[in-house]
DNA sequence: GTGAAAGCGCTAACAT
DNA sequence: ATGTTAGCGCTTTCAC
């Protein structure tokens, strides 16, 4: 259906070749042949078939975006991000979701191998090995950059933030507000909350609080069972009277079980998120995050992509690091 | 650096067509050329080339999803919906960010017609026309599927929600409790909101409510624009007693504006929004809402453009319509 | 049961 | 300035 250079060559009694190049404004093509072929191009609506070009030129025009969830502000902001810098780049964007599942992930990853994406950007999934084989053999076939959520011991390059610290500062911040039995929910095996929970301790040690092994509450995929268990953490015996949520989400459940077993934040406790929700102050309270740059990641990291694709840097080693911003709310008062 | 089919014929003295049968199984060749192959193929992690397949085939197993923007919860979990079937059907999303630019996205169908996608699932931006040429030819080349944001006269399959009925039942809800002086936030010439407008204006005639024009306001995609025109409503000479918020942003905005200004709701204003967000009961106070049924949504136009692509049914007549859900809460007590 | 060859739409090296 | 040809990786007749 739709036109191809070799329709154009034949309605305009020319080589397949001569088109072709005309298209490309070659300097070996006379302007009254361009003149014809750009019109009947035009009017005809050419567009050239992105697959005989891939095929051609070994460029498929598109890169992969992998994340976890797109119904997540950190991730959806940082593919506003990849976008920004994919659109001017005329690069077209695959988004795989993972939810969560690294053997999806690993699916995805393989699939990744025929050639349909010219980069990937991949935040990864909770339990994907820090040194992953599937992960660094993709790497070492396409540009691949991680945010974010990384594999450690994976040759890539990586844009993240300052977890370890941002954590370490927000409960420092806890513990001045008069916190004794901090908890810290952590979202199952990723490097992020990782890094979260070492800043954490970290304080912890510092103010000589004690009994750290119980001051973290460890969270996997399963919304329903989180639910549950930060309800009995939270109405149990030994209740925290501060709380820092590794990710978003379960900042969300914390509040909705305070609502339910009227627990009050601040009074009762204190609460601070790692999340990049914009209408986090006009929460019931608000709530007092720790907020990364999620779109200049997303920017940054895409940036780093299209450096390696043209060929500019060998990025394996780069390693960016940006600052989160804490803004403390009444949540933690 | 992949390895081809041509390359494993090379290595197991086979020809070509030889390995490509072996590969899909072809009852012409024998099982042990057959194993020969397979395991040479998994051995070297062969995947075919997904261009030259395309090329081939004239199917790229891509689908293209043109939403106005990601970082908002109905486009998110709508994209969910469509990944799922997506994910099943073994096809790859290719997302197009148009951040509510009817010309960004007309470039974008352009682009589309290189035959890098299989088919269409889109939700307009603001301002595209009703009757858009360029849609509607792209719709009569590839199957096509409008969700959510249609152009109303595009003949192409649809799925939406029942704008004017929800927002008629949300406006008498909203006059039940004893609103006077009521105003509807429009979000700029979008077929949802315009038919959420006459939903709206319905229920004012009904009950006998006039001065209809001053009812409205018209937003435009100037965010900073559409603060201050809302603020100046909303704190002006006749203000509103009761606000519907025609998108989800806007109702934020509504409610950040009510903060700054003291504004009380709901004994001052009352609020109710189009909005998909799920915690919207954590805000201060807990906001009312009409929620779509955004993921089932994606996957019912998604699922209508597999069947096209199945040539199951011309689907271009499709028109599902799905019900919207009301919650209240307290901000239109 | 296996292989040779054409061709999908395009580009680029090599004629003319 | 224009045309001829080969070939990107694969599938698919059509021979053998």
């Amino acid at each position: 259906m739709p036109i191809t250079i070799r329709k154009i060559a034949k309605d305009l009694n020319l080589a397949v070749s001569t088109v072709s190049k005309a298209l490309s404004d070659s300097y070996e093509i006379s302007d009254e042949t361009k003149r014809m072929v750009l019109k009947y191009a035009q009017e005809h609506q050419y567009v050239p078939s992105a697959y005989a070009g891939s095929l051609k030129n070994r460029r498929s025009k598109n890169i992969a975006v992998v994340v976890p969830e797109v119904a997540d502000t950190f991730f959806s902001n940082a593919i506003n991000g990849i976008d920004s810098v994919a659109q001017e780049e005329g690069y077209h964007v695959l988004v795989y979701l993972t939810h969560e599942s690294a053997a999806r992930e690993y699916e995805i990853l393989h699939e990744l191998k025929s050639g349909r994406v010219d980069g990937v950007l991949i935040s990864v999934s909770a339990g994907v090995d820090s040194n992953s084989r599937a992960h660094s053999e993709l790497a070492d076939n396409v540009p691949f950059v991680f945010f974010d959520r990384v594999c450690k011991d994976v040759a890539a390059a990586k844009v993240v933030t300052d977890d370890f610290e941002s954590s370490y500062r927000a409960t420092l911040h806890l513990l001045d507000k008069g916190c004794k039995s901090p908890l810290y929910i952590d979202a199952g095996p990723l490097s992020i909350t990782e890094e979260r929970r070492q800043g954490f301790l970290k304080a912890l040690t510092l103010r000589g609080i004690s009994s750290q092994e119980e001051r973290t509450l460890i969270c996997a995929q399963d919304e329903s069972q989180n639910i549950v268990s930060i309800r009995r953490r939270l109405v149990g015996k030994h209740k925290p009277d501060g709380v820092i949520a590794s990710v978003e989400k379960l900042a969300m459940h914390v509040y909705e079980i305070c609502n339910e077993e009227k627990i009050r934040i601040p009074e009762d406790v204190k609460v601070i998120a790692f999340s990049n929700l914009r209408i986090a102050g006009l929460l019931a309270p608000p709530l007092s995050c720790v907020y990364q740059p999620s779109f200049e990641m997303g920017q940054r990291a895409a940036k780093l992509l299209f450096d390696a694709l043209a060929k500019k840097t060998n990025i394996v080693r780069e390693h960016i690091v940006l600052p989160s911003r804490f803004e403390q709310r009444e949540s933690s008062k």
